[in-house]
DNA sequence: CTGAGATTAATAATCATATAATATGTCCGG
DNA sequence: CCGGACATATTATATGATTATTAATCTCAG
């Protein structure tokens, strides 16, 4: 009678929406129909309210589509709202591609200089303490004595937040994510070592106040990012001892 | 017995989204705690399914957070996803202020020119054609044949899709909604006619593939409404014959 | 008095089931 | 061939009961 006990880190209802976002963006319901309410039900073991709560969750990240009768669908990958974190996770996660990550940073390319130059005409003591932070972590995280992702990420999560403005920092958890995936695979390409001096120039120029040469650090920082994304897009032929691709 | 047969548009739980989505931004619980589920049923004449799943949703977007035994509360302005369009208006509506508009230009002003460079390095026929539609209709709204804000706002929303870009297309909706209260307020201190000589520059700039000149074109359209915004909060003393503000 | 640990109680989370509303297709009469 | 009545599948809504979680309270040894 004892339940087994299973400890769950969230709930079945966030489960679920785990396990059915990560099957939709793989394409699962490509070909067959996306299942019944009940069918749902049956097949993971939960209730039809919590079935239905994540379908609608699923709804509000623009994955499913919910009408009587027509039943539930997956919408076109148009509609899927990739900004939330959640959506971009699995995509990356799930559905790895140069192209989408090269999107991301060309996005990023847009948002994160910009982000600088506000910075640098705005930042209070704090906000510039919380980069100074993220860049000793980088420091720290060199010397091994640190996580290198995370330290990275505290870096430009600062920097959005000293902006003192609301969008830049919204934009901050989809970065995050986007970026823990992204420094995955550029760690694979060059080491971290050698950009800390250019996210030190981004500091040094917020703290000079001067908005232009901190947009230019930042956009040197992730210029070279999607170069290398871009490099390794280009068709193998390009390079020398690729495989061929087809 | 015959029920009333009220046509509604949206589903109940979408409206009741609404109405809470509202209430909260308002403020109307910074005072008295969020309702529990069951006075949020009795409340509004909803089931408690009803109930539950718009506070699934507005938890989604990051206005509540709920919690066994504490309750659901509504969360810090901080967290609140202005990225969604759903809570921007809200916010936009029905608490409208000079500061939120300011931020939320103030980062069209760095996604836009971007998008407009990449437009015009990558824009095929087809969605050079959406931004020469969207112009047209900025021609003949000034003549009164179409409805402004629409037009120019599917100009904006035709070069975001034209970057090809699906991060900058996703900000669309988002832009969209802004964008419509923030006509609203730019419409009423200057006519539209002027500028429309702007948007074709930035359009000749895509049709010539010049990405520098059209983000240039860009930036200095959005940063006028920049500068709008920025005039009419600058404190009444510095303002001609404006009314004491206490 | 104080703090750690056990107990209680309030509330969301989940489950189960029933009814209503709404599209979608089918069939029949014209 | 067409249009409307009807059947049907599926989501939408409603309701009551049970379970899990955790803040608050109480207990009691120190």
């Amino acid at each position: 009678m004892a339940q087994p006990r299973i400890p769950r880190e969230r709930s079945l209802t966030y489960g679920l929406v785990e396990t059915l976002g990560q099957l939709i963006v793989t394409g699962a319901f490509a070909t067959q129909p996306f299942p019944t309410e009940g069918e749902l039900s049956r097949q993971h073991g939960t209730s039809r309210s919590v079935t239905r709560e994540a379908v609608k969750m699923l709804t509000a990240k623009g994955l499913l589509r919910a009408r009587p009768r027509q039943g539930t669908n997956v919408t076109v990958e148009s509609q899927w709202n990739l900004l939330d974190p959640d959506v971009l996770r699995w995509l990356l996660e799930r559905k790895f591609s140069l192209q989408l990550l090269a999107e991301f940073t060309e996005m990023r390319l847009a948002i994160e200089p910009a982000a600088a130059a506000l910075a640098a005409s705005r930042a209070d003591r704090e906000a510039i303490e919380q980069i100074r932070a993220g860049l000793e972590r980088m420091h720290a995280a060199s010397q091994g004595d640190d996580e290198p992702v995370a330290a990275d990420i505290a870096f430009h999560t600062a920097v959005l937040v000293a902006t003192g403005n609301r969008f830049f920092a919204q934009l901050d958890p989809m970065i995050n994510t986007a970026l823990r995936i992204s420094i995955r695979f550029t760690n694979r390409i060059k080491g971290r070592a050698a950009d800390i001096a250019q996210h030190e120039e981004v500091l040094d120029a917020i703290v000079a106040g001067d908005g232009e040469r901190a947009a230019l650090a930042m956009r040197a920082l992730i210029g070279e990012v999607l170069e290398l994304i871009a490099t390794a897009q280009a068709p193998p032929a390009a390079r020398r001892g690729g495989r061929s691709s087809a």
